[in-house]
DNA sequence: CAGCGGATATTCT
DNA sequence: GAATATCCGCTGA
């Protein structure tokens, strides 16, 4: 028989070790978001790692801004950010505190809640598309910048939790290039996702916009 | 399926 | 002014 999955949140621990250790071990881990009309799960199946002030791809590679503060926080909060004049993307912060490392949520499967995220999501033609792309899985979740900053380690009930879930073994973790990262940032194969997972968003590489 | 334009916040030049 | 950790709806094979 196959083990129930573990419905205790994530400790700070989890999550205060070196980005590139954590981004591998959150696949299959659960996000519980609670939302005034109920709680909505996800299994996570696709992240990319961002390293900090070291990494070419990251925000916090210029240093510390208003909008990427909470990458230099401690470790297992929210980073909500809003991109291309539409969408918000979420992250964890992982590392020790200041080193503004953090995980990009890129991909799940709604394991919970699949009715309250359909309404969010009207343009997905099935349940896969649900949360399959990060900004999808941040509209799925209804999560935009007022999570940003909201402890991810906190209990079940809070607007944010990740539970321990099922993590997954090693030999079905596949990982490659980071998906639509410009430049020296993009060459890091810091992309995880789970192997033949449906849920996993289609790889594109960088594409530069033309002026307007 | 590939390619494109549009939405227009945030940051850097 | 220009680029970006994106998605959607449209066009045309």
């Amino acid at each position: 028989m196959i083990a129930a999955p573990d419905r205790t949140p994530l400790t700070r621990e989890f999550f205060d070790r070196p980005v590139l250790d954590v981004a591998p071990d959150l696949l299959g881990r659960v996000l519980v978001r609670s939302t005034p009309d109920g709680p909505i799960e996800l299994r996570l199946t696709e992240v990319e790692a961002y390293d900090g002030e070291n990494d070419p791809g990251s925000h916090a590679y210029r240093g510390r801004t208003a909008r990427n503060s909470v990458m230099f926080a401690q470790p297992g909060h929210v980073y909500v950010y809003f991109t291309y004049g539409m969408w918000h993307c979420m992250n964890l912060v992982c590392g020790e505190e200041g080193r503004a490392s953090a995980v990009l949520l890129r991909a799940g499967e709604i394991t919970e809640g699949a009715e309250l995220a359909r309404a969010r999501r009207l343009s997905a033609r099935n349940d896969k598309e649900l949360a399959k792309g990060p900004a999808r899985l941040a509209t799925a979740l209804d999560v935009d910048r007022a999570l940003n900053g909201t402890d991810a380690c906190a209990p079940t009930g809070t607007p944010l939790t990740v539970l321990h879930g099922t993590p997954t073994p090693t030999e079905q973790v596949l990982n490659g290039p980071r998906t639509g990262v410009s430049g020296a940032g993009g060459v890091h194969p810091w992309r995880f996702w789970i192997a033949n997972d449906p849920t996993v968003s289609p790889y594109r590489p960088h594409t530069p916009r033309r002026r307007a």
